[in-house]
DNA sequence: GCCATATTCAACCATCCGGTTGAATAAATC
DNA sequence: GATTTATTCAACCGGATGGTTGAATATGGC
């Protein structure tokens, strides 16, 4: 499929839903709640319990388990129940088709090096230095 | 903070609430609905009227008309009435955030060769064609 | 002025979403 | 076995969301 596959899964004149992107469905819905964004900010320093999770924040225990059900649904993390304790990880590739969605639209950025600096960063590698405000 | 402030506008227990990522809430929001990622891809190509955007699809346009409505409020479009037509065209300085944000989760992936990739093409070579496929 | 076109408004509806609460389940501990 | 701890379930609530319809509001053309 294209990477900008301009009709995903949505109401077309044609009568035909590609289910295709339910996928991206998940993703953004999950990511659009700030608190989920918090969450996946926390399992980005460490692997966490629903519990621990649920503490820094005012919301019910059963709030949070609702969270991460939603972000668990999108793949974004997993959870993995050892003994009574469920932990949860963070799944960074669950946010790649996203990321790869969103870039399409960066084309008309005319420079785009902030998001350039940051992939590098990411990466690991050094920055193919034509400064490092150029 | 910054990039991946833990704590963006959610419940704290603290009881802080900072507003300071509404704008990320509104974009997921907007990206979270599949009819909307059509239109934004639609107008990837050209800018559009109101009643072309809305012609591909089968819901009625004053549906359309709401769906742009929220894209402009996100900043992922703008909206200029020349005449009785109201042109929609992409804004993609709208995705800038959202995209960085994102890409703070990619560290953990070991290379990311094919968003590294596709960040070339949106860079400035050639437009990435919406695939043979689209 | 009158009619067609382009878009939105207003009211309404069904469903989803984020939250709550209290009970239920399951595992570790005493 | 009883209790504490970790997590979810179930029912409920208020508000947002995506959709509809029909009327309203402009604007352009005849």
């Amino acid at each position: 499929m294209g990477l900008l596959d301009p009709h995903g899964a949505c109401a077309l004149s044609n009568g035909v839903s590609e289910p295709r992107d339910m996928a991206l469905d998940a993703v953004f819905a999950a990511l659009a709640d700030p608190t989920r964004r918090a969450i996946l900010a926390m399992l980005l320093e460490d692997d966490m319990a629903v519990t621990d999770v649920a503490e820094p924040f005012s919301v019910s225990l059963a709030a949070i388990s609702k969270h991460l059900a939603i972000l668990a649904g999108a793949g974004l993390i997993s959870q993995e129940r050892r003994g009574r304790v469920k932990w949860c990880k963070l799944e960074p590739d669950g946010l790649r088709a996203a990321t790869v969605w969103m870039q399409g639209f960066g084309q008309f950025e005319p420079v785009n090096l902030d998001a350039f600096e940051r992939f590098l960063q990411g990466e690991g590698l050094s920055a193919p230095d034509d400064g490092p405000d150029a």
